[in-house]
DNA sequence: GCTATTTCTTGTTCTAGTTCAATGGTTGTC
DNA sequence: GACAACCATTGAACTAGAACAAGAAATAGC
């Protein structure tokens, strides 16, 4: 059960046996049906989850009331709003819904600053995973501003050729930023290739 | 000299004289002239600079041969380019330029390593920076995605009122993913109100 | 201080992508 | 297995912003 967890956390950082079991001993887990909201705007996220089955999305509605998927998650992947803290004057907008039933592994604050107390190697994981997911971030970033929507659709389908298959298609659209009838073009074209 | 880059390093977690001195004796000082590029594309980043005084810029050349802005940097600032690592197949196309003469504090890899040995609850600082630099990335791709033009220039001088004094109004727009012609329409029509 | 280079502005044309609207296809539910 | 709710497709009208071009202003270099 905790093998899946284990390995994602042991992928830039080898564990011994004691501190393997100290964060295993720290993990919650919890069944959450589809379609249950788990983060709504203003609250605080108190929770990192990694996902064991099952799939998410976390999304943004902004200022003029539209919709941003920010992430579209599947088992072996991390959900969670760490922006929050930083923008304590306007309360952060973002949601986190499972869309099909789903098994997690729960961190609390609590339980993860205890992790740090006791097996401090894990600060170093958890840096080197922010740090990756920054970078992945960043390229998200640039792919947005230069790049036209065909070519995002296609580096998305390159990036995470089995996403499909798991969202809807105008929840893809959102992701990459386009209109959800204009994706649909877009497939048509390339089709017709 | 050391008082920048100490308080800066402090935000987060509370670090005592010694470990103080075990970071200021790992820093090196350098001075750079204005126009120097300090990394190329394909080349690996071996430095993490902080800006004592003077200004850089960090870009991007995307496969179409466009350029855009990452990072508009001045005193005070981190420089440095993380994501290089992650995508080792296609190399990185980051370039970082200065633009003004300046001051740096370097640390190579190395040196952060021994950092991370010494005084290890730098791991933690260096953490909550790299949380806060993903929180920050984070929000300027929705707001990439979401805003129009003219939104995302008023949040620009929301968030960074003295940017504009500081660089090339080609540079903000490329920063903000519009042309410069459209960025200059813009401040046209916010002007005239 | 004068020239050269870079940057900014303004108008015009053009296009990638949006919005709106209507139709047909899927999926889930009792 | 029929109904409802949601989702994807297609076409037509529209628009935000890009690309091009050319002149004006600002900066830098000597």
């Amino acid at each position: 059960m905790y093998s899946q967890v284990n390995k994602n956390i042991s992928r830039y950082v080898v564990f011994d046996d004691y501190e393997l079991e100290v964060f295993n001993s720290l993990l919650e887990y919890e069944q959450v049906p589809k379609k249950t909201i788990l983060l709504q705007a203003g609250e605080h996220c108190n929770f990192e989850a990694f996902i064991i089955s099952g799939s998410a999305r976390k999304y943004y509605i902004d200022s003029n009331g539209a919709e941003v998927i920010l992430q579209l998650a599947i088992e072996n992947a991390w959900l969670s709003d760490i922006s929050f803290s930083i923008y304590e004057n306007n309360p952060s907008h973002v949601f986190i819904e499972t869309l099909e039933d789903c098994e997690f592994f729960m961190f609390t604050p609590e339980s993860k600053e205890k992790l740090f107390e006791k097996a401090p190697r894990f600060e170093r994981a958890y840096r080197i995973l922010m740090q990756r997911h920054l970078a992945v971030t960043q390229n998200r970033l640039f792919g947005t501003i230069a790049k036209t929507a065909t070519e995002k659709y296609i580096d998305f389908l390159e990036n995470y050729p089995t996403l499909p298959n798991r969202f809807a298609q105008h929840y893809i659209a959102s992701y990459l930023g386009i209109s959800p009838e204009f994706l649909s073009k877009i497939r048509k074209k390339l089709a017709q290739k």
